[in-house]
DNA sequence: TTGTACGCGTTATCAC
DNA sequence: GTGATAACGCGTACAA
């Protein structure tokens, strides 16, 4: 049953009526000018050689004269293909998110094509309609970068359907799906083993929603296995679920100091939740790291900018967005339609916050 | 002369020929499977009221049957309608600016527009490119966010042409362009009295390249009519003008400390700057706000978080974005053409990073 | 209330 | 090389 997808497309005809107005030279206009027929007129441009080198000249320099503009929706209507490509984020203030979308968009326009925006706020049901206005402008592809487990079941009929996607950031469960994004088990574990190097043995976890994100997940099992080779018990009292923002974090930091025989270095599975936890710390009159080492996870900007400057796990952002947009054109170009997954690396960036224990 | 556009037509049409393919349900499939002509269907999609209420229904589960999905780009086409908004950005990594494009990308859906977005970069011929891309694509309108001085005399061209424009966070000159923004000078004004009614009278600026950008050009002129108002002569040894980045923030303020009788507070007319000025102090061993105050300008999110929690001046961002968008489509819609400018208020947040001075 | 016929700006397939 | 002509998917007089 899928009425809304209708009723939504109907919703959406009553609003054009009132849309914006359109107007611009056309090839037809440009034929008649120059004396040619409109094919002709065409073939000048996506097809030069077929065209008399006379001609075609006399044909540009009348479509420049009259300030022709290529019309890409008449074009793709009559090819029955499409430049548009469509990418859905969470909300683009993220400066990580932001710089793979610096990148896609990097990479589409190199190969002629648009982007298509929308941000779910991270909800369902925005995330739904946009899809659909997506489906309606005929979007070529699709890329969903860290989306919501909660639509798993929508987006997987999506996705099996027509339209070419990839994720990036965030994935389904082991599906075939194409995706794009880092080892989010390797980073959380190799931060993990650097802390216990540092003698720490009881670190805490400050970790986004698991059962919602499964990069987070990752992360957290990345964090057991680190402890598990070096023999240290896991135990949760020692790991904080929270949503990745600043004051998540500054309230969290302070249950952790309640905890009898409390960490002494907190991994915090996100930047944000890092600084966040230092200011926390700071209000309770601790340093870092010489009472309580922090790790973070993205490197933002700011993590070389706050105090103490922040050890952290760079993730490659700019590198994820562009091959994710080649995964998609590739895929929209039909070049290959077998099931790509790449997972790029990480780099531990040591900075400040951490240091070895003393005691 | 306009050959470029022609010439990146021509490129695009290439490009295309190698774009996604696009295929779906059609109104004439649903028309026939319902056994009615393909008007009937438009109709009983966009004026349901002129369908009989039975064959409308039962238009409407053929449609759901096969998955009708509204092919709003053959729409827009027969309409002479375009339902695509360009934006263009100088980077979605700012946060201010992402804010700004929650709004947007809210308003629009509200209204039935999507959203192109391409992001310049800072760079001119990039920026030029991208509005060609809207172009072809017809957008109805394009907002115009913190543009560059050096293109003014395109987008001069482009404005007085055909496409509906609002300008957003800069603006050109005092032309008669729709322009949705805030009191820049007015904030810098407040915040340097602020300082001096802390009893600075040394009181440096460190701001944006307001040779190139106007609104940095305004924020240095409230910061000298404060000073002005306050009977305190302007120095221009104490003003420098740095891109805004954090390793810039931080290198010019140790230029600042060389000064001979150096200020006592200093103004960094974005909170990037404060904050790598902050970072810059401690690491010559000075304290913030004691030794030295810092005031900001935009109150990013992370400007409560730093330490010390940072003076600023808070920007209306989402509010400014939906304003920018419900006039963009007012204009799109052809309510009036009469023009229209707001300068939204700002306020100014005080936190820890400015002190009185002591002596 | 419904159908016919044409147009939107472009490309593709034939001919010439 | 170039020109008709028919699509592409949809909207809309106009007529029935």
């Amino acid at each position: 049953m899928k009425p809304v997808a209708v009723i939504v497309g109907f919703a959406k005809i009553i609003s054009l009526l009132t849309g914006g107005t359109v107007a611009s030279a056309t090839m037809k206009m440009i034929a008649s000018a120059t004396g040619v027929s409109k094919a002709t007129v065409s073939r000048a441009f996506h097809a030069p050689h077929l065209v008399d080198p006379k001609t075609r000249l006399k044909i540009m320099q009348v479509a420049e004269q009259y300030n022709y503009v290529y019309n890409a929706a008449a074009g793709d209507l009559s090819r029955k293909k499409s430049s548009l490509i469509g990418v859905l984020v969470p909300g683009p203030n993220k400066s990580f998110f932001g710089t793979s979308l610096i990148a896609m968009q990097d990479k589409a326009q190199e190969e002629g094509f648009s982007l298509v925006i929308g941000n779910t706020k991270y909800d369902c049901r925005i995330e739904k309609k946009i899809v659909e206005q997506f489906q309606e402008h005929r979007v070529a592809g699709l890329i969903l970068t860290g989306f919501l487990k909660s639509n798993e079941v929508y987006f997987y009929n999506l996705v099996r359907k027509d339209i070419p996607c990839v994720f990036t950031w965030e994935t389904m469960a082991d599906q075939g799906l194409n995706y794009v994004g880092f080892d989010n088990y390797d980073a959380a574990f190799r931060i993990t083993d650097y802390l216990v190097g540092l003698k720490h043995r009881r670190i805490g976890l400050l970790v986004g929603p698991y059962s919602k994100i499964s990069r987070a997940a990752s992360r957290l099992e990345g964090y057991r296995a680190a402890l598990k080779k070096n023999g240290i018990d896991f135990d949760p009292q020692l790991v904080k679920e929270r949503e990745p923002s600043h004051i998540e974090g500054k309230e969290a930091v302070k249950e952790f100091l309640k905890i009898k025989n409390r960490p002494t270095a907190i991994f915090a599975a996100s930047d944000t939740l890092a600084i966040g936890a230092i200011t926390g710390l700071k209000e309770k009159g601790l340093k870092v790291p010489e009472d309580i080492s922090i790790a973070g996870f993205d490197d933002i900007e700011f993590a070389a900018f706050c105090d103490p400057p922040l050890t952290t796990i760079r993730v490659p952002s700019y590198e994820m967005g562009k091959l994710t947009m080649k995964v998609l054109i590739e895929m929209i170009r039909g070049a290959s339609s077998q099931i790509r997954q790449y997972d790029l690396s990480t780099d531990l960036i040591i900075r400040n916050s951490c240091a070895e224990l003393q005691r």
